[in-house]
RNA sequence: GGCCCCAUGGUCUAGUCUGGAUAUGAUAUCAGCCUUCUAAGCUGAGGAUCCCGGGUUCGAAUCCCGGUGGGGCCGCCA
């Protein structure tokens, strides 16, 4: 449409300047559907811009071409407002070209995420990361992507030979069902009692003894690693749990730190023969990567003893994901303190000829706080659970389902059924609708509002339209008299052709929020529409018709809004 | 010391990349709207030095420079 525009206008002003690239969406919708700002027009001509804005307009308006149905000139800029019956006639013709965007050229994008240290139960912060990966996950499938999840278990080390030393010393009686606990959480309850344990019995040296189990576990005394592995066996047990309830669907593949925590020696070995650029030994044999010049510092790769260390490991689960499924694409999803591990880590894989560090991405998220801005301890007991917090929002609404009217009698299936949906609407949409980037205060009282911008205010708006469609067959192969609607109406038909636009931005710029805020426009919209525009008492069949095809292609819009986010809609709530 | 991120009504937030008109919504507060398609809704009111100071520009919340406040990272730990 703007190149319409513009090549009217350019054949109608004697103007060097490229008219396209001047025009632009207004902010505000009064101002029309196009605007031309006549700043710079009016100094290649030499006049005042409001009055090269007001013969733009009386010119026009003497020869109007029948795509506009007006222009307005204000101020300095001229509006253009399109012939509303060729804006919208095309929402109802071609749906599903606006229900839909796709990429030109689809890549292969492997996702990594949650990434979880199995000596403690998912946190607050696994929530985030669950949530923004899933739905970052979703919204590059949607536009035609083919998406890989994996996960990576860090499940040695030190900490869980804490947990193990515990539950020898003192939990090997007791099992999660006994302590009526989940099975995950056991496990961080031993790892917890840790800390206690050494002050408490100081005369046991555990912190030695969690040392010496740790060489153990790495010469494979099988005592020790079936220990170990009946321990990991509740931890994953427990996960499952918290992956279905966030809904994270099944890994393409899982990988494990166990496994590959020896790993990646070779390759460094074989980058400081082949001189690789920065790759360095100390007298003692340690192998470190110089990236001075980069800004990074030193680098260690090896430890004298020419064992690895973490960043060794990451190198060489990157050379492994790359042989498994040659994305094009790697995008970790991890928090934003370690974006200097990730910085350096792209660059060495550069170095090495595993990966472009373009085809590398960190998509790091903030930090959640407590409702104080404090930080949550887990040492201290005080941190939530992503489980908690799950629970806690199922839980609001199943009491709000029994606070209402409609729904105070339902079947505890459909009750728990709905709950669910709600619940989990509501936390995600808490979680997605921000900047991932800044850190945010956790509030569980505010969390647990439902009202404004949350999810179930979208699904309720879902249910709505639902409910009408019920009381109304809606005849889809019936044309739609494009003159029923008003201007409000004709408005909300504008918002439903943004959405490949959406679709579009969210996936190039992994911008989730930005889905959750359509959908709330869209909800805004139709609530409004709702309250002014009774379908059930149109004035005419052809009316009721318009306007029930309008609520039901924004209902479906919605609802596949929604499923971006990983919030599935309800029929009644 | 070096580097990174964040800063918009009391609180939360859109817009910042790609400069444009009256800064988007929510929440809380106050005032209305349910025998009317589900009130988890709608309407109205008040509430903002867009962290500060310079600069660029016809025009800056947005770009540049310098500060301030908050958070984070910088190990032969993971």
């Amino acid at each position: 449409m703007n190149k319409e525009l513009s090549s009217f206008l350019s054949s109608l002003l004697n103007v060097t300047i490229d008219i396209e690239t001047l025009l632009e969406k207004p902010k505000h919708e009064s101002h029309g559907d196009i605007s031309l700002p006549c700043f710079l027009l009016a100094k290649e001509l030499g006049k005042n811009p409001v009055e090269v804005s007001k013969e733009i307009s009386q010119k026009i308006t003497n020869d109007m071409p029948n795509f506009l149905e007006k222009v307005v000139s204000m101020g300095p800029f001229v509006n253009f407002y399109l012939n509303s019956e060729q804006e919208i006639a095309p929402v109802f013709e071609e749906f599903n070209n606006f229900l839909s965007f796709q990429v030109d050229s689809p890549q292969k994008i492997l996702i990594e995420y949650p990434s979880p240290n199995t000596n403690k139960s998912l946190h607050i912060g696994h929530t985030r990361n669950m949530l923004l990966g899933s739905s970052l996950s979703n919204i590059l499938t949607k536009v035609g992507h083919d998406v890989v999840k994996t996960n990576l278990n860090n499940d040695r080390g030190i900490s869980i030979c804490y947990a193990m030393l515990m539950y020898r010393e003192f939990f090997s009686h007791e099992t999660p069902q006994s302590l009526g606990m989940k099975p995950d959480e056991f496990v961080a309850h031993c790892y917890v009692e840790f800390k206690k344990a050494c002050e408490k019995y100081p005369e046991k040296e555990y912190e030695k003894q969690a040392q010496e189990m740790l060489v153990q576990w790495e010469s494979n005394n099988k005592e020790i690693r079936e220990l170990w592995k009946k321990l990991l066996d509740f931890v994953y047990q427990g996960y499952n749990k918290t992956y279905e309830n966030y809904k994270l669907g099944n890994f393409d593949k899982q990988y494990f730190e166990s496994e590959i925590f020896d790993q990646g020696k070779e390759i460094v070995l074989k980058a400081l023969e082949n001189n690789v650029e920065g790759f360095k030994q100390e007298e003692d044999g340690a192998i470190y990567v110089d990236l001075e010049k980069e800004g990074y510092g030193k680098k260690y790769l090896l430890r004298g003893d020419q064992t690895t260390l973490y960043m060794t490991q990451d190198i060489y689960l990157a050379s492994v994901k790359e042989n498994d499924f040659h994305a094009d694409k790697y995008i970790f999803v991890v928090g934003q303190e370690q974006e200097y591990h990730f910085k350096v880590l792209f660059n060495i894989l550069e170095k090495l000829d595993i990966a472009d560090a373009s085809k590398n991405y960190h998509f790091a998220y903030g930090y959640v706080y407590n409702e104080e801005g404090k930080k949550f301890s887990s040492r201290l007991g005080n941190t939530i659970g992503a489980d908690f917090i799950y629970d806690e929002m199922v839980n609001k609404s199943k009491e709000n389902l029994l606070s209402k009217e409609l729904t105070k009698n339902l079947e505890e299936e459909e009750l728990s059924y709905r709950s669910n949906i709600i619940g989990f609407g509501a936390l995600s949409f808490t979680f997605l609708k921000q900047n991932p980037l800044s850190s945010m205060n956790f509030s569980m009282e505010q969390a647990l509002s439902f009202e404004g911008e949350t999810g179930p205010y979208c699904q309720y708006t879902y249910a709505r339209i639902q409910s009408i469609k019920r009381k109304i067959h809606l005849d889809l192969e019936k044309s739609v008299d494009y003159t029923q609607f008003n201007e409000k109406e004709i408005k909300l038909i504008k918002t439903l052709k943004e959405y490949p636009q959406v679709l579009k931005e969210a996936s190039e710029k992994y911008k989730i929020s930005s889905i959750a805020h359509f959908a709330i426009k869209l909800s805004q919209g139709f609530n409004d529409f709702y309250q002014s525009s009774s379908i059930l008492k149109a004035q005419t069949p052809e009316q009721q018709h318009a306007r029930l095809y309008l609520a039901h292609l924004l209902g479906e819009m919605l609802k596949d809004c929604l499923s971006i986010l990983g919030i599935e809609v309800l029929e009644e709530m």
